[in-house]
RNA sequence: GGGCGCGUAGCUCAACUGGCAGAGCAACUGACUCUUAAUCAGUAGGUUGUAGGUUCGAUUCCUACCGCGCUCACCA
């Protein structure tokens, strides 16, 4: 079958070993990368690059433009494009031979040294050319770049070679893990890890994934959330630990949903909820600034305020935000039948979060801390102290996304074995995605736990704040995707050797 | 899972009411020693996602399927 321009790309590889290169080169020691050479030379004027800057750099070529006799191409590394200059009299004739052969997408090296060009911009005058590596395939078009949604998550490789911004989003990333791991470390935190593959899995509400291992034969599920191993860690006198990893859910996928996120949990042993708030303010803040470089963040045609957190409780959310007639009074919101009327759930507690996620939560734009949950839909965490029907918990929401969760921990064996038999009930009732029982979770705990605070944050959607992103897939470099039928490289590879 | 939308050259996109499938970039040949979405002249490149159907004739209309997106449900 025809193949032109993988086959004549194809064919370069003998012409350019036939100059004594290597089509898939070897080691090459550069001596700037092009963002430093962008750093350090971009302020200064064309008399300042005199006497001589000498270089040694290497890159992706990114365009080329030939002129006869001499070419402009850019070569791109680390994000940062930096201009080449080749003329032909200025190079040894095996380089000008190789120049010749150069696609769009090869990955080359070269010496020379820094110019301005007559319209200012900062170039190197190439002097030698070496060559890293053959590309066979044909590069996105230059101007629009790779703009197929499905191509880009399929391929990230491409969609981050042909768009610089995608690059940007997952160095935002990096920087927001990396201001949530030192923020912890500063106040003391230590980093675990804990069971992915868990024989029994808790934590959260959500269905697993399920595994087998064959040597053990049992069946082990993809972990939901680490928390029950964390609280176990600090059972055993750890006593501000956290854990930054995959939580795999075996749900629905959407825009703000991928099977597979990335949360930081962390537990510190004597501080309760509010202790929670104030830290989870300052971290989110502090994110806000070493990520994007403000506690001010836009996203999409609003201005988040990471500088100015409100605090309301589910019940004031509710009331306040009420879709259309029939707002509920202080009175009525506190009352169970009123509650199960209006939701139609069968019990208060399921019929007060229905009601806040219905009316409430996607209206929550600005960063706000929503407290007291009811029991019922906190298994894991602490009564309050004033009304037994809530739990000292709260969850921040931000956008209308729920972005973090925590709560006072339940610490007492005895209540804990009650809400584990409750969970028992719902799920006997239908509900597969209630708690599990876990005994030695109730015998870690029956070795005392001290008063705990617990929490944990979505790292993907908080990047997206960070981001400006719609889609927790532009946040994901892999997200999860059906797999894509015949692809046909390995035969297209295969005709090239069968020659 | 439901609803809506999309799928055309390697990439970005056209093609009116059903009437010969086109352009730019990339590629190839040629010109050009400061260009930058380089320019100029020319060439080649298509199973219109897949399989059926309607029709003299289908990229276009219909059905099913595949993939993707948005959305609702679901997901504390």
């Amino acid at each position: 079958m025809e193949d032109g321009l993988f086959e004549s790309r194809a064919a370069r590889i003998g012409e350019i070993e036939a100059l004594g290169y290597k089509a898939f080169g070897k080691r090459f020691d550069f001596t700037h990368t092009i963002p430093d050479i962008l750093l350090d030379f971009s302020a200064k004027a064309a008399e300042e690059l005199v006497p001589e800057t000498r270089v040694r750099i290497a890159g992706r070529i990114q365009t080329v433009r030939r002129m006869g006799k001499a070419a402009f191409m850019h070569l791109q590394q680390n994000g940062g494009r930096l201009q080449l200059y080749v003329k032909k009299d200025a190079v040894p004739e095996r380089d000008y031979a190789l120049f010749n052969l150069l696609d769009i997408g090869d990955i080359i090296g070269a010496d020379g040294y820094l110019f301005r060009t007559r319209t200012g911009e900062l170039s190197l005058h190439v002097e030698a050319l070496e060559f890293l590596s053959k590309t066979l395939l044909a590069m996105p078009e230059k101007f629009h770049g790779l703009e197929d949604v499905e191509t880009r998550y399929r391929q990230r490789y491409l969609d981050l070679i042909s768009n610089p911004e995608v690059r940007d989003v997952f160095v935002t990333r990096a920087k927001v893990i990396s201001s949530v791991r030192r923020q912890l470390e500063e106040r003391g935190f230590i980093e675990v890890e804990t069971p992915m593959m868990q024989p029994v899995y808790g934590g959260a509400a959500a269905r697993p994934f399920v595994t087998h291992h064959n040597t053990l034969d049992i069946d082990l599920y993809l972990r939901i959330a680490p928390e029950l191993y964390l609280k176990r860690l600090i059972v055993g006198g750890l006593e501000r630990v956290y854990e930054i990893n995959r939580n795999f859910r075996n749900e629905g996928v959407s825009t703000r949903h991928n099977p597979e996120f990335t949360m930081v949990e962390f537990y510190q042993a004597y501080t309760d909820y509010k202790g929670l708030m104030d830290l989870t303010e300052t971290m989110l803040r502090t994110i806000a600034i070493d990520a994007t470089g403000s506690a001010i963040v836009k996203y999409g045609d609003v201005d988040l305020d990471f500088g100015n957190i409100r605090r309301m409780t589910m019940r004031e959310a509710v009331i306040e935000f009420w879709d259309g007639e029939g707002a509920p009074s202080t009175e009525q919101i506190r009352n169970p039948e009123w509650l199960q009327t209006a939701s139609g759930k069968a019990c208060a507690g399921e019929a007060l979060a229905h009601l806040f996620e219905i009316h409430a939560e996607k209206k929550l734009i600005q960063p706000t801390i929503i407290y007291e949950f009811p029991v019922e839909v906190s298994p894991l965490a602490n009564n309050n102290a004033d009304d037994p029907t809530m739990v000292d918990r709260f969850e921040i929401i931000i956008a209308g996304m729920e972005i973090g969760n925590a709560y006072t921990e339940l610490n007492n064996p005895i209540e804990q074995r009650k809400r584990f038999d409750g969970q028992l009930d719902m799920r006997a009732k239908g509900d597969d995605e209630a708690h599990q029982m876990d005994e030695d979770y109730l015998r870690a705990m029956a070795y005392g736990m001290p008063p705990t605070g617990g929490e944990g944050l979505g790292i993907d959607r908080i990047v997206m704040l960070m981001t400006n992103n719609q889609s927790i897939r532009d946040v994901i470099l892999f997200p999860l995707l059906r797999p894509e039928g015949e692809i046909g490289m390995a035969s297209r590879l295969r005709r090239l050797s069968d020659r």
